[in-house]
DNA sequence: GTCTATAAAGAGATAGAC
DNA sequence: GTCTATCTCTTTATAGAC
């Protein structure tokens, strides 16, 4: 029963994800790349604040001083997992969701599609969702501004939809999509590797 | 936009949560008390790692080295916090399901019952929620017993009402739990001042 | 039960050689 | 781009007086 409705942090990485291996001319797995990944485990695993730039060097295999020649400063580094992260959300989920113009169709693509692309880099975003705080004023700012434009395309959805009158229109918008989003990010806390029909049960779940 | 579907970490805290002041033998706010709130009050806002035990104790207007006369370790204070948690979880949620039969109105009541206890002591359980990572192996052990207890009772009241038929059988009890438990627990991170009707807002969502 | 003082360890970051 | 060496600051925890 302990994989159950807790938060259960602390678990080895999901091995092999998004190992292309090909030699296009931009490679995929920069050391700054491979640093960001390894980073997001170690955050994922034990939150920033308890991970050690040491810890990070040693899962890398150099010396502590040689990852300042990638990073400002840890700081830094957890900023831009949090910026690949939403990035990768702004990019890919608009662009599932246009396939169709069906309403209903619309909100079980985004569904979809969020998941996927949360569990697909299922550390850099739960690093990105949970380690937030630990960023400076400035940086935090940032980050906001990709959250509240992604945000803003999530209502949207939801409020198509609704105005379609193809789920309920006895909630306002607002607590539907606060009470989906929370349900589907929350998932990125504990999934681990059920099988991707998951994602359609929820969709059944909620879709009402 | 700022205080949507994101966990918002670190606000300040919902002042006065149960200030009784009564005279009764036992006082409800033993300098011991008062660390555990103060402790959480912080761990809620900046995490266990990212607080010091110097702010612990200047939010409590003593001196660092004086906390040690009131716990063994900053881990243990930790330990502590979790476990009052859900001590609080285990004496209440079940007492108040236990006043109905009716198995609709008992999942009705759960839902009631285990958000009001979840946002009266919501910095010491979203304390307990995500630094579960931070307790050391053999506290871990013994919060995770508790909770397992707890996951047995919530699921026990799921599975009673899908027996009678109340609530959608197509879903196995083991994943109807775990959404509602994850939408439930994951409020505690962002409710703020909403006013109360979100609970049965929540249960009429949910519910089917 | 709280204080001052301090020990002991670990943190992030820099300097400069190779 | 990575290394060794080290600086500086902060951390948890202890000692012992009051």
């Amino acid at each position: 029963m302990h994989n159950g409705v807790w938060p259960q942090l602390g678990f080895e990485a999901p091995a092999g994800a998004h190992m292309k291996q090909n030699k296009s001319p931009q490679p995929e797995h920069s050391t700054t790349e491979r640093l960001f990944d390894t980073a997001a485990a170690l955050f994922w695993r034990k939150g920033y604040a308890a991970t050690t730039t040491r810890e990070i060097a040693s899962a890398l295999g150099i010396q502590q001083a040689s990852l300042y020649h990638h990073m400002a400063s840890k700081e830094d580094l957890l900023y831009r997992v949090c910026l690949s992260s939403l990035e990768t959300f702004l990019a890919d989920v608009p662009a599932a969701v246009c396939e169709t113009e069906c309403p209903l169709e619309r909100i079980r693509l985004f569904i979809r599609a969020h998941l996927a692309t949360l569990l697909r880099y299922q550390q850099r975003n739960v690093t990105s969702l949970t380690e937030f705080r630990s960023l400076s004023p400035h940086h935090r700012k940032d980050v906001l501004a990709l959250r509240d434009k992604y945000e803003h395309f999530s209502r949207s959805t939801l409020e198509n939809t609704q105005t379609a009158g193809a789920i309920r229109i006895d909630v306002p918008v607002k607590y539907l999509s606060l009470a989906l989003m929370s349900m589907l990010n929350y998932a990125a806390l504990w999934f681990r590797k059920e099988k991707a029909l998951n994602q359609d049960q929820l969709a059944e779940i909620f879709t009402k």
